[in-house]
DNA sequence: TTATTTAAAAATATCTACATTTTTATAATT
DNA sequence: AATTATAAAAATGTAGATATTTTTAAATAA
């Protein structure tokens, strides 16, 4: 039995619910504002009050619940404020990030950062366009983290993890649109090159700079999407 | 009946004993690594299993409490390693948080940080030495939120928030310290008054280099201090 | 003897089923 | 229409059952 399976087999009844419905949270399974009613997760998911509430609980840690006092959860809202919001402190806290890892990042950081882009730019043998959406987002998000984890501090990288479970509800909207189009994936295409060139050549401001413009390039996309 | 009393009547077991349990971690009452018993905490706080493991959860979340599945909870341990790494996100963050400020703080915002400042620097009446440093860190506090809350970022505000709760048992060490050292509470009293200088100078270099230096300041007392 | 293995017992964590409290919806009354 | 009373639904909490881990002690091997 692998590691992975034998650890979820040991998780227990809360963070096998807090996992899946953080999932359906995201891909929209639970709209924005849902009344999440008790006897309808302890069916869906097949588990007790008590521990669906556990899950429940840290989904309100995270902002994607929201909780009132004896009436219950309901899904959190999505509005044009928090959008602007979210990716306002992202853009700030990844153009922080960005300025540490040049600052911090070694040879295998730089290494991998190279490696990851490669493969970024590489997303073709794909069989189906479903397929095709989620490679392309898995390495995108394998060629940032890679990035991100130059700056080598273990807190900053949870802020940062905890903004984009934040962001992913939005982001979702504008991976559809990005994907699909060709001029808008060369576009991305570029923007990484010329982020990993900032980044080779150890230029802080400029890879500062770029890095914060990259993160609030999908704004204008996602707003247009926004119910 | 007030509304703080109201919402505290009706707040549910689970919210009462996370306060409760939140508040003794920090005091020191439950030191790190301390296992965190069921039946102890069950008697301690005068609760059920369920709501105190809600409890426990959101402590997971807040970093606080570490869980293994199967095992139970445990304090999170404190470490120089950890010091350090929240030391440096808290700088980093708070002097990017007061550039924001600097760049989006309007007028009364300067009015409320002048006003706050004042306040800090006239805590003088006081009784007990356990009350100055009560109504010192309080002030301190109050001071160095007005200050951030002129960013305007929800976002960043929260992120601040949840690096300051992570801080806060370093920060007690270090508090007692500099309350009660007439030359420790001078300097912190330069360090204030340079800053808000700088704040209301618009000069946003200098306000960020201040608060970078104001937050890494207690490194060194904490260090000496630490277990 | 000392160390290691095994098996049973105890302690502990976790879950379920049910009981209680609170809120919400509906109907009746003013 | 607004208010109150009533019933239904829902959230929250409790107690005890179940499963897992840890401890203890005995047995075996080095």
């Amino acid at each position: 039995m692998s590691k992975d399976t034998a650890a979820q087999s040991k998780a227990n009844q809360a963070t096998i619910a807090y996992k899946l419905l953080k999932r359906d949270i995201i891909k929209g399974i639970h709209q924005p504002g849902d009344k999440l009613l008790m006897s309808h997760l302890k069916e869906s998911y097949d588990i007790g009050a008590g521990p669906m509430r556990e899950a429940l609980s840290q989904l309100v840690a995270d902002r994607l619940v929201t909780a009132i006092s004896q009436r219950g959860f309901r899904v959190a809202e999505m509005s044009l404020e928090e959008l602007t919001d979210i990716y306002d402190a992202r853009a700030h806290l990844e153009a922080l990030i960005t300025e540490l890892a040049v600052e911090r990042g070694d040879d295998s950081w730089e290494a991998t950062v190279l490696g990851e882009a490669h493969k970024l730019s590489r997303v073709n043998e794909v069989n189906s366009p479903e397929e095709m959406l989620e490679v392309w987002d898995s390495r995108h998000k394998s060629f940032h983290n890679a990035i991100a984890n130059g700056c080598r501090s273990v807190k900053l990288l949870e802020l940062r993890a905890s903004l984009l479970d934040q962001a992913e509800r939005y982001r979702q909207l504008w991976l559809r649109q990005t994907v699909f189009s060709q001029s808008a994936l060369e576009g991305k295409r570029q923007e990484h090159s010329d982020l990993v060139d900032a980044l080779l050549d150890r230029d802080k401001a400029r890879a500062k700079q770029l890095m914060y413009e990259h993160i609030l390039s999908p704004i204008p996309v996602i707003r247009n999407l926004l119910p």
